[in-house]
DNA sequence: GGTTAAACGAGACGGTACGTCTAGTCTTCGG
DNA sequence: CCGAAGACTAGACGTACCGTCTCGTTTAACC
């Protein structure tokens, strides 16, 4: 039984932290600098004082690097909200998670990580899982659970489709960050949120039609 | 002016018609079979029968092919849908706009151009402005036009923020194409729709209080 | 018949002179100064300064240049003694053979491509024919042409076997050449020669007592 | 001080036998299946079921791992003459030396040990000195006692060049064994000793003429 | 009919990065 | 101290595309 013996010391050299978290620097500077089309393996190593084999040991593709460079640039899991937000109203709290999204993706390396990731994602099907799965869904996961609370109170319609909701809250942000087309603006997410829960009709005046 | 004298005939051999459409064919086949991967210069030239010089006389980069290939693939603008739609309900004039995007993408070669150019998007800025040019600018702009027409006769909002808006009715399903995260299904574009103009809030029972 | 019509003009760029003999002076001079081991792909094509895949495209690897380069060093096959030497006693004729061999591997970087190629021929079957062909039949058989026609006349046994004796001749050269263990003396030549043609045997005052 | 003087017994744990000889035999092995190319350092280990740590501990290059091979496959120095062939005619005895050579390199894994190490001893002069010192030598060295013995007796010429004799008799083996022009015939040493010994020239009917 | 001009086909070229391989070295644990 | 395990640096391997170039060969419109 157990004590500390849990994990046996393992057995060769022990890999090297250094160059680890070397690598992933690398990869964000590089980014950074260079754009996506600067971050190779080979440009990787050679930032990082690292050989190219060691790279290719730990992460197969350029993908893998930057979703760990992602990690660690962005932490893990955005704070759960049911701390200080717990009580608050519903759109204070959906503003508060979008709005997270949005300053990070527009004001750190993980912006144009995020990018570089959903590019490399159209062709390796392993960047598009984990993409999903470190990134995003974490990021949704917290935002869905809001809405769900929210329609079993009865603030929300019963037969609301929270998956929808939560792409009309989330994907407007990535598709201008990919696109470009419109500024992410301070206020977006502000926007979004008041949009979508009161809807864009005019009621002023008429009694509620719905359904 | 005019006549049609006005464009004397250029001098030299003249563009081999057969070359550029066996060009964007061939981009489209790589497409479609190796993944946007398979899609190289060499490849689409060897495919096509053609020389690499003339690919590259006539399309800078891979993306720029893709541009045109994906515009002789899904046509130009999509048809405008003042003709049949008029005086239609506006939710289902922009369920039309949306479940046309959705099918579009899910359902012909377009798709994955269209997330093979947000690819090369995030490395290409002329390729970003081509493709918002080309393919997201007009799709948006029919259904903003409706958007703003529902303003100005009242039906929405004074304050709605259009643009927003239109995000939140598209950008849902470039993400879904992106991420894969959730299927396009058929009901998308109506879900999507409905929660937008509606409003998530239940509001059964209680006047509007909105703002 | 033939006249000039028989190569039609070559399609595409035409083939780079001064890339073929940078890369044949390249694999020489590195040999000279690094030894076997610093004549890699790599390097030549650096010193070269002609890109790697220009020397894979016309070299399969690296014994093949060296091929070539030995070629180009040592020209083709050694001049042929019938012109001078024709009449001149077969001892002379032979020592001149043998002689210009050891001279040349000797005294001219040609001595240590074939050192490289018989080692790259260990490992490579193409380079072990191609060497045979090119550098050591040409010199044996001008050797064994001498050696053929004097048994022909009678100056040497009729059971000679020729191939041998010719290995009785030149493989010392070689075997000293590759081993190091005694030197290429200048008189090594004349010592083969005449030890082979006599024979060891002492036969002072006494009758030919052979077979 | 001295205890019990002489070798004290070493501290630590001992060398493994089974280390040692299993690395000898994987050599061979691997350049029985794969050829000289297959042999590295890499390989060894894994087919010895060592670290590659050990194999490097006691070996500096696959050279040496080749030569310690060759040593443990074709026995140390040859079985010396004098036993049995004391006394015999000197052309028997040379014929058994250099018909044992052929019929070792031929038939047994020395003769890829052999070739495998010519070639890396035109890159490693350490394995160049050390394959003459320990192959090359010690079966020169009988051969080379048995002809100077016969000058010394009277029964070969008085000038005869010893070294190049042996080279003479020795070397034609090798160079068919590294180049594969000519089989390693069965009676290839007879051959090579009666022409040397009785040289080529035809004397029937004529006196001896030499010098 | 000859000239001119541009597009086209073929393919060699200098590069860059790929992903793999081998050589050696170094660092830890266990016998 | 030896051996096992295995991570590490260094660098060559052979391949794939890139984008450019240099030719010779069409295919027209023009004079």
């Amino acid at each position: 039984m157990g004590g500390t013996g849990g994990a046996r010391a393992p057995r060769g050299r022990p890999r090297s932290e250094r160059a680890r978290s070397a690598v992933l620097a690398a990869a964000a500077e590089l980014l950074a600098s260079g754009g996506a089309r600067a971050v190779t393996m080979e440009a990787i190593a050679a930032r990082a004082r690292v050989s190219k084999s060691t790279v290719y040991k730990w992460w197969p593709t350029r993908g893998h690097v930057m979703l760990d460079s992602l990690a660690s640039v962005a932490g893990g899991t955005p704070a759960d909200p049911d701390g200080e937000a717990a009580g608050a109203p519903l759109a204070d709290a959906l503003t508060a998670q979008v709005g997270a999204l949005v300053r990070t993706v527009r004001d750190t390396p993980a912006g144009r990580l995020v990018t570089g990731l959903v590019a490399a994602a159209q062709t390796d099907p392993g960047i598009r899982t984990a993409l999903d799965e470190r990134w995003v869904r974490p990021r949704r996961a917290a935002c869905a659970r809001l809405l769900h609370d929210a329609v079993a109170r009865g603030e929300l319609r019963p037969g609301t489709d929270v998956a929808a909701a939560v792409d009309q809250l989330f994907a407007p942000v990535y598709h201008r960050l990919l696109l470009g087309h419109r500024p992410l603006a301070d206020d977006l997410a502000a926007t979004l949120v008041r949009q979508l829960l009161d809807g864009l009709r005019d009621r002023r005046g008429r009694p509620d039609q719905d359904r």
